[in-house]
Order: structure tokens, then C-alpha cells, then sequence
RNA sequence: GGAGGGGUGGGUGAGCGGCUAAUACCGGCGGUCUGUAAAAUCGCUGCCUUAACAGGCUACGCAGGUUCGAAUCCUGCCCCCUCCA
């Protein structure tokens, strides 16, 4: 194990509280603990509200790596009783709960996610149900006999729900309890979560002083934002980068992200050194770097992390080839068309040469448009595609042949490539040949 | 428990008997430009049928009612907010 100074100060970087006596007190605590020379016991705990993690959730993630990597033991707590209540914290308004069923479903793949980051050999998964379910209504009174109104209605949240006359349900405060209730389950050392949830960690202090266990340090993380570059990355604001996402989908997803954001994104979910990033700032700054040369660099770090260096290379050569010169990616939805079945098959056309001599009867499969690209799912409806079709977004890409398509009944043959707008295309495969 | 105010499309928020698929703004999508960035600019933004013109169907908390016609009026219910207890 490294020093403690070593330790120390790979651990508190990009550490943020706030306030400047939290942050001291925190990181002499921290020092004192590490001092004593055991491994931590350290944890995170991540609510199942969403199938899906996103690349935000890996901010927090990457600290526990770290400590996992200096060989503390790292937990990662599913929160799948806590999701029934649904956090506060990050959210100006109430949730909505989830079914029992939703939060087991969405539980069961995060661990799974979760080891694209974190070493499954040295991390351990717990539900928090398996002590939160047990509690009884005494116990219960006992924790909130910790806690008063006043210290719930000064968080800046429920304030501001307050002020603007919003409702704030009783069972919201609960929330706060229930997570200071898993550090005490947990006997842990300490928790790393986003800043946001500083109250909660603060919370599990107080509780864990309260049954006689030593407080646990809060290491809080910044908030990632989403790929609008304004709002917190989060799924329900759809500005997110899921750790499903497949290389070639989040290396895009990182390139179309603002300019403004790419140190953050360096600094949170990159292990790029502080010092190469102070460099890349500079010459963006000075403006002696072309910004997209910066960000596939990031694009390459994020995905790699996430997705190995092989596929990294393949994303970004795939994403050169098909924004940069034109090219039709290899990866896409596929769409089988059978002429007999399909709704949208319209019948074989005739063709006449001018002349009108020789009546060439050219079966060519004439198919409706917007039915094909509703039925196969790259466009939401009908209507929405006539419209897209109607805008010019509609083309047909075969082999550096681009060719707008403005009609709605257009012949369509196996293999044929549609990309409708930037990002989205479509193969057609022709279900009858195919048999 | 009492009094008052309010529930409109992804969000904010107009409309208060027909001209309203519903003003405006934001968001989202698309075109041009470009570095799949930003900015700018033009356009689209419920669903279904239609090549198109056009037509149909849903929609303004829920359920009924009045009316030729309702988001708009009436009744009941549900929910939210404020003040009082």
C-alpha cells in the first residue's frame, strides 16, 4: 500500500465540498484513518431507478476504483429500498415510486455495469432491503429522533420547494434517513457519493455517532453534466451517455458534446493526469489545438475505459469514416423487408424506355417509405417520417452514392443503407431473397 | 374540519362556448453552414389514411350533463396550493 500522503492525494483530487472547513475536516479525518493502516471499508450506493447507468454514475465509481485500487474493500450498495422512495436530492420535485419488480429488474443489471469500472473480484454487492426491510417502526422513531424539521427544511432543495409552494411529502425525508441508516449498516469507513448528496452523508455521520460508531468520512464527487452541456447527465433529461451505450454510439455521443465541457469531461471520467489536462486548457485556450482533435482524444480515453482499446480504435476509425468522409458505418439496425407481408409494399412497377418500344417489365419493389422507416423503429410514426422525408433528411447511402429521397413509394432492394438525418441509418434486407 | 385559488401538449404558460391540434417561450427534431461542437439561419414538432389536395381519430385532472357545437358553461369525484383551525 502507498503512503498515506500518496494515498491522501490521489484520493481527495477532484474531491468537492463546497465549504472549505468541511473539506479540511474531511481530509484529516481521512488521513487519521488511513493512517491506522487497514484497508477501508468504503461505499457507494447507487439507487435502481433506470435500467441503464450512465457515464455520470461513473464519477463517483472511479473514486471507489481508486480506493479499491490502493486495496481498501469497496462496496457497491444497491439501493433497491431506497429506490421505492426515490431521492430528493437531485430533483426540484417529488418521483415517482417504482414497482417492486421495476427496482429488482434495474438492480440486476447495475452490477453488472458497474464492473465496466470497478474490479468484480474486489467488489462487493449488497442490496440495502436486506437491513432496511427489516427495520421496525421503533427503530425507525429512534433515527428520526436523530434529526430535526429545521435541519431537513434549510437543504437548498426542499427550500426551494418550500418558497415556490410545492408539496414535499413526509416519506421524502425519509430518504436522508434510510441512507445514514446503510453507513450503519455498513460499518463503513466511507462514502463516496455526488455533492449533491452531502446532506445524506452527513446524515449517516450523525446516525452512525448515535449507535456508537465512529463517523464515516464523505468524499463527494462534482456533478458530471449531460450531453447538452448545461443540464446534470441524467436519463430522464435524455442528455445522457449510457455505459451501454456500444463504442461506436458513446464515442458519438462524446464528440457531439459542447467544446466548453471537454476539461470537465477530462477531469471527472478520465485518467488523464491533472497535468496533461492543465496543458490540453491552455493550448485550447490559446488556441493552438484544433478543439475536435481534443475530443477524440477524450472520445478514445472514455471509450476505452469503458469498452477496451480495441473497440475504441474501431469506434473512432468507424466514426471517421462515416462523418468525416461519408461513409456508411457497418453497424446498424436492420430492417427485414418481406414484399408479400410488409403493409407498406405497394406492388411491382413498369418501366417504359421513352421511346415506349420495348416495354421492359422490371419488377422492381416498390415500397412506401415512411411505413418502412416507422415499422423498423428508427422513426417514432408515420407522420413523423413523411415529415422528415418532406425536410430533406432522407437519404439513401449506397457506397458513397448519396441520393435524397423525396418520395414516398420508392423501390427498395436488399442491402439498400437509409440514414435519416445525421446519425440514425438503416439496412434494408429483403426477407423473401433471404429464405 | 372551514375559506379561497388552481389542475392545458415533453416543460413553462395563454386561451375561458365555434375562427383551437389549441397563441407564445423553452426543449426536441430536420435543412443550410460546420469540427456530428458552439453560434447563426430557415423549417418541422399528436396519431392514422393520402403522391398530393384533403379527410378521419384522439387530446386540455376523472366521470357525467347542458348545447347544433365545450379546453371553455353545469354537477359529482380526485389531486395540488394558500390562509385559518
Amino acid at each position: 500500500m502507498p503512503s498515506v500522503d500518496e494515498q491522501l492525494r490521489l484520493l481527495m483530487r477532484g474531491v468537492v465540498y463546497g465549504d472549505e472547513g468541511v473539506a479540511r475536516a474531511m481530509e484529516n479525518e481521512l488521513r487519521e484513518r488511513l493512517a491506522e493502516g487497514r484497508p477501508l471499508r468504503v461505499y457507494l450506493g447507487i439507487d435502481p431507478t433506470a435500467p441503464d447507468l450512465t457515464l455520470g454514475h461513473t464519477v463517483p465509481m472511479r473514486k471507489l476504483r481508486q480506493f479499491q485500487q490502493l486495496g481498501h474493500k469497496v462496496v457497491l450498495l444497491i439501493g433497491g429500498f431506497t429506490a421505492l422512495v426515490g431521492d430528493p436530492s437531485d430533483k426540484d420535485s417529488a418521483r415517482p415510486m417504482l414497482t417492486l419488480e421495476e427496482i429488482e429488474a434495474n438492480g440486476r443489471t447495475y452490477a453488472e455495469q458497474a464492473f465496466k469500472i470497478l474490479d468484480p473480484e474486489l467488489t462487493v454487492v449488497r442490496n440495502n432491503a436486506e437491513w432496511l426491510s427489516k427495520l421496525t417502526f421503533q427503530e425507525l422513531i429512534k433515527i428520526a429522533s436523530k434529526f430535526t424539521v429545521g435541519q431537513f427544511l434549510q437543504r437548498d432543495n426542499f427550500a426551494k420547494r418550500r418558497e415556490r409552494g410545492d408539496p414535499i411529502y413526509v416519506h421524502e425525508f425519509f430518504y436522508a434517513f434510510m441512507q445514514a441508516y446503510d453507513a450503519v449498516a455498513l460499518e463503513t469507513d466511507a462514502q463516496v457519493g455526488a455533492t449533491e448528496q452531502l446532506f445524506n452523508l452527513m446524515a449517516g455521520r450523525t446516525l452512525q455517532r448515535a449507535y456508537g460508531q465512529r463517523p464515516q468520512i464523505a468524499i463527494c464527487m462534482p456533478i458530471l453534466v449531460g450531453t447538452d452541456g448545461r443540464l446534470r447527465m441524467s436519463k430522464s433529461q435524455g442528455n445522457y451517455i449510457a455505459l451501454n451505450d456500444s463504442p461506436e454510439e458513446m464515442y458519438g455521443k462524446v464528440m457531439s458534446l459542447p467544446d466548453d465541457v471537454m476539461i470537465d469531461y477530462f477531469t471527472l471520467v478520465t485518467d488523464v493526469p491533472s497535468e496533461d489536462i492543465e496543458k490540453i486548457r491552455r493550448k485550447l485556450a490559446e488556441r493552438s489545438v484544433n478543439p475536435m482533435d481534443v475530443k477524440k482524444r477524450l472520445a478514445r480515453e472514455i471509450v476505452t475505459d469503458l469498452h477496451g482499446a480495441k473497440a475504441a480504435a474501431t469506434a473512432q476509425e468507424s466514426f471517421a469514416r462515416t462523418f468525416q468522409q461519408g461513409a456508411t458505418p457497418e453497424d446498424m439496425i436492420e430492417f427485414a423487408l418481406s414484399f408479400r407481408d410488409f403493409p407498406g409494399g405497394r406492388g411491382s412497377i413498369t418501366l417504359r424506355d421513352v421511346g415506349g418500344q420495348a416495354e421492359t417489365e422490371t419488377s422492381i419493389r416498390t415500397y412506401s417509405l415512411p411505413h418502412v422507416l416507422a415499422f423498423s423503429g428508427v422513426v417514432a410514426s408515420v407522420s413523423e417520417a413523411r415529415r422528415l422525408i418532406t425536410q430533406g433528411a432522407v437519404e439513401r447511402v449506397s457506397n458513397e452514392q448519396h441520393e435524397t429521397l423525396q418520395d414516398v413509394l420508392v423501390p427498395l432492394s436488399d442491402g439498400d443503407v437509409l440514414r435519416v438525418g445525421k446519425h440514425r441509418f438503416l439496412r434494408i434486407v429483403d426477407a423473401d431473397k433471404r429464405e
